[in-house]
DNA sequence: ACAGTAATTGGGATATCTCTCATTTTTGGG
DNA sequence: CCCAAAAATGAGAGATATCCCAATTACTGT
């Protein structure tokens, strides 16, 4: 089930001050999501966390400093949770099938999330290299296995990671695109020399659902 | 060479009020490349304009207005320059390698309009649709010539599309990624099923420079 | 060149935003 | 349970935004 305060929920059990801040952060990333970064004002965060505007400035300097936080706080939460999902996984087909896969699905289940970071990824050319970096070594792996007939470099990691933020995009704007991490995960497959049967079998076999555990209820 | 005045070129022979909504337009392209939509206010537009803040509401009711309108014009432009430079070329392999690339490069030499387009196929998903058919000619082509073995259906088209935008962003962002163009057409054309080496020649091959030519001089 | 129309100007009423700070409320360790 | 420290509040100064409109300036066809 999708919750819009996945940040909240992490700082239960922390001080008052650190489960004000989650409250901003939660705010920010519903806001950032669908009004993108620049339209949206600190008033709009203090009111959408209903907390006094004033309480905004004892947690962040501006603006831009609770974008950061945002983007990276994000960034850093659905890569440990793909990394704790495919700890298993040994096949660097199967890596980067789920890993696409499950990526834009933990997006769609969450909205806010993938908007935020969508937004983000623009604003934040950091951010970007960050998780870049992630999908680098299933890559090699699959080199190294001698399933991917491709050179791993920064244009190709580029494009790699584009067209999962893409396939991202598309399964937020479009309700109707249930499919199209599968349809992704094919195309990257087919693109990295994987033969065609094999990159459809991988791409649409049935994956188990992940489950969101930011924190033990 | 690069102009950011390219719709007031285009309205340079037209009556007073074409030519001052089209310096409007340049002014809203730019700001919304370098802040966004939602960032760009009203004034900021009539200040960068050189035209008093007034003057704006007797030519758009209000910032969605302009945004769509900068928006549309933008992708009509770059569709119907792309359609003339490739008028010529037959085979679907080349259309494809010619188009990516172009397109990108056009963003490249113009960034103002990159911009905007990134940000405008987020807040406007019937753009997207709008250039999501350019791309489906070719492809369609390039399989009843029986040299790419894919179904052309929407979920291919928006990953197809995905990829030319994750380019245009990465070649917006990373002065340095001056080949990406190339590496996106390589990969696409392997995803589409053609051989390796096709693929690479055609991706890499020399492209002769594309004239900017809105309107002669 | 001129009249009539079209376009532009800029001041201003109103609204909203950012950021500060003196005051009040809440928190949590002893 | 108490109280010092921490956190939150909300009013408000100053900046900036939107949108309107009466007055002014600039086109254009004859």
């Amino acid at each position: 089930m999708s919750s819009s305060f996945l940040f909240a929920k992490e700082a239960r059990h922390l001080g008052k001050s650190d489960r004000t801040r989650a409250l901003l952060m939660d705010a920010a990333t519903r806001l950032f999501a669908s009004q993108g970064f620049e339209g949206t004002s600190v008033s709009d965060i203090a009111r959408q966390a209903e907390v006094a505007n004033g309480t905004f400035y004892s947690h962040f300097p501006d603006r831009d400093a609770i974008a950061a936080a945002v983007a990276y706080g994000i960034a850093q939460r659905i890569i440990r949770l793909l990394d704790e999902a495919m700890v298993e996984v040994e096949d660097a087909v199967d890596r980067v099938s789920f890993g696409c896969r499950h990526f834009i699905e933990l997006a769609s289940r969450n909205p806010d999330w993938g908007g935020a970071l969508f937004h983000a990824a623009w604003a934040f050319p950091d951010l970007r290299t960050e998780l870049l970096d992630y999908p680098k070594a299933d890559l090699e792996r699959g080199v190294s296995q001698g399933v991917f007939g491709v050179t791993v470099d920064e244009p190709l990691l580029s494009v790699f990671a584009g067209m999962v933020m893409s396939g991202l995009f598309t399964r937020i704007r479009d309700p109707r695109a249930r499919d199209i991490g599968q349809t992704t995960a094919e195309m990257q497959l087919r693109m990295l020399g994987v033969p065609i049967d094999r990159a459809r079998e991988a791409a649409w076999r049935p994956l188990e659902p992940l489950q969101i555990k930011i924190v033990q209820d």
